[in-house]
DNA sequence: AAGTGGTCTAGACCACACG
DNA sequence: GTGTGGTCTAGACCACTTT
């Protein structure tokens, strides 16, 4: 015998499908849908769930249900930014600079990247979102040894190609990790989402061509966001 | 004003590590949990689905929960198997057989890594677990053009070896997709879980030594199993 | 047989978003 | 201000696991 919540999970998505809402349309009231598919709020709220843990709907602060767009195919292994490649298919990307400043490295990282402690190291918190849509939050460190004044530019826009145009910096080398891991506190809160959504941690430790440490990037993202691909050779 | 069940899931996660509950420990039964801290069963469930999400205890079947072991940490890029990654950690692989066939070769598969259409192909299922506890559902899609009588071995142990030792395979090419995905249906039951605990799903598709396909592979694995580490040249 | 987790009901109040 | 989602209560029954 089949749940109700999952009973209503399916209709509820054949619903979707039917009345072809698409991309980011919004669903109806919790407490329409409740009484379309005679059951109560709290029953209705876990197919709702289900459905969001499967990546097929989300929601935004309080302001109710949407239908998850396509997964951004994403590859940390480029040397394409955000922007370039969300742009390249075919999504309107934007990117908030929420802090910028200098800082001294923390202990952590000075470890993990082979820094001396005590030096300072450019930090950036940006918020990213894809047609309109927030959809992660990162935290950049990057040496300011070799490109100083970057946070006098434009830190809204790529910096891979600042990088490369004005200081000459190629990107060679990566360590890249990521695990599931629900948004909680800060990321959550940036992001506008409840605590406990499901997301992703994505780490990446950039070295430049000639061995140098560059930049780390801590990326945490909606979970029905990305898809992440990686050659290997 | 911070809500009811996060500040549950706070004390709950203090009262945990006061309690000094190591890893595979169980928690005390809901009911006893909600009386300790003055809540209802539904909200406690809240505060325990938090803790779920952020990877800090499980749940299993209808039997309880669970605290969260370490993560294991998994390069898809490296040449070692499921076994050996476990066993060089310090933890207890074991694998099952759930199926075991050859099959005509999926049509996105053949197209996917160009093989002729209606050519047979190797098909395994297996169930993975660490330490006693099921993490991952494998399906897997072998070449048999260069690894014939395959399926007459023992499937429960490290396929790479036997493709490297008896059949001079050596895996070279990759590429690697993964993206966060609810495990619903067979994943789900074959590992023991809700539908809809949250998960990631991990495809490998193999090139040997010639650039010929080898092997694909996709793996759902339960969110708090695994970190996964690749390293780009 | 007893106890446990999984599910479900029918309400309620509040804070916030939006018009 | 109105309606929405977010939270919470105090029960209940069932299916399953464990004793």
């Amino acid at each position: 015998m089949q749940p109700v919540y999952l009973r209503v999970k399916d209709q509820l998505w054949q619903w979707i499908l039917l009345e072809r809402l698409g991309s980011q349309a919004r669903l109806p009231a919790e407490r329409e849908l409740a009484q379309r598919f005679r059951t109560t709020r709290v029953t209705l709220r876990q197919s709702l769930g289900q459905l969001e843990a499967e990546g097929k709907i989300y929601r935004s602060n309080r302001r109710g249900w949407y239908v998850t767009p396509q997964r951004l195919d994403y590859d940390p292994a480029k040397d394409v930014g955000f922007y370039q490649m969300v742009a390249g298919q075919g999504y309107t990307p934007a990117t908030e600079t929420l802090s910028k400043t200098m800082q001294e490295v923390p202990e952590w990282l000075a470890q993990r990247a082979g820094l001396a402690m005590q030096s300072d190291i450019c930090y950036l918190l940006r918020r990213r979102s894809i047609d309109g849509r927030s959809v992660l939050l990162e935290h950049n460190y990057i040496n300011p040894q070799y490109c100083p004044d970057l946070l006098l530019q434009d830190t809204d826009r790529s910096l891979w190609q600042q990088l490369r145009e004005r200081y000459d910096l190629q990107p060679s080398k990566r360590q890249i990790e990521f695990y599931p891991q629900a948004l909680d506190g800060i990321a959550a809160e940036a992001l506008g989402v409840n605590p406990g959504t499901a997301g992703l941690c994505l780490q990446r430790l950039t070295y430049d061509q000639q061995g140098r440490f560059l930049e780390f990037d801590q990326e945490y993202w909606i979970h029905d966001a990305l898809k992440v691909t990686v050659n290997v050779a």
